[in-house]
DNA sequence: CTTCGTTTGCAAGTTTGTTTCGTCTGGAGC
DNA sequence: GCTCCAGACGAAACAAACTTGCAAACGAAG
């Protein structure tokens, strides 16, 4: 993360490939955008290291490996302070069923996505994140039927 | 996605492993789960095939692209007949600012994740999806202070 | 006009991915 | 028990991609 990052036209097509599959060769990104293989690597290295692309990863579909079900949990708790919040965002992130945290403002403090194989280890999490946690006040749960669009990728013309 | 997806011990350490990062070399996969590198490229091939690993991509900072703002609705519909659900999908699917939707149970029917650049972005969005869509009976938005966790890592110890 | 800094393309060098091929293991059928 | 066959493995050869060095083109500042 050295430079501010300023990202020109070029910058931002080979983003949107790589947004949709980071394996495709520099030589046909390169081509794509009209700038050669070696120049597309700089700029790749220079965003890594920016912290531009944050990371290259395989996406794996969850029901291939048991994960089938999908919640939404909205978490509700009763003291705000630093410490408090802070280490409920410690214990959030390090629960590998929870896939995606976000603190937030308005009715709920935090929203979670979580994958599960059954139920009942959703019923087992709960317990051991919010009945065992006397900081929760309450929290609503919403079951995934269908995963619409799943993603991570961002609009990038701008 | 030819055969039942069926993974051993050594599929999904290489799962682990490609979910972090999809650089690593695979002569590296091979050391750690101790194979050598085509076996471990054969078995990579196999879950590309087998849908197991959908996709392969960079993750990009939202903020690097000017997206700062992170969002959720849930989005509560008034008819739920299959055409009107169906219509509902599409229109969130093809809206490039929704980063993921699902269809759920409880008091929503979707929920939504939007990243947009500034409020104003979002407010226009409001207007053309939810305003200008009379199937909508209400929706209620939260604001992302703190994207603490955010992945689409499943846990792959089976 | 000159200089400095940046970025590019090309070409060589290095690393990584892929294919080939021979071997081994486990199971079905005789 | 034996043979045969299918599947999976590792070693090595091979092909493709990435990475680096270097000279040239362009722009901004002096």
């Amino acid at each position: 993360m050295h430079h501010p990052p300023r990202l020109d036209a070029f910058d931002r097509k080979i983003l949107a490939i790589l947004q949709q599959d980071n394996t495709t060769p520099q030589r046909t990104i390169g081509e794509a955008v009209n700038l050669s293989a070696p120049a597309v690597q700089r700029r790749i290295k220079r965003m890594t290291e920016d912290g531009v692309i944050r990371a290259n990863v395989a996406i794996v579909d969850p029901a291939a490996v048991g994960q089938s079900i999908t919640l939404f949990v909205e978490v509700e708790v009763i003291s705000e302070t630093a410490e408090h919040i802070e280490a409920a965002k410690r214990a959030f992130a390090a629960t590998p069923e929870i896939q995606q945290c976000y603190y937030v403002t308005g009715e709920a403090d935090f929203i979670l996505v979580v994958t599960v194989p059954v139920m009942a280890d959703y019923e087992a999490l709960t317990r051991r994140l919010f009945f065992g946690n006397n900081n929760v006040k309450r929290f609503r749960t919403f079951v995934a039927m269908d995963r619409v669009k799943v993603g991570l990728g961002v609009v990038v013309d701008g």
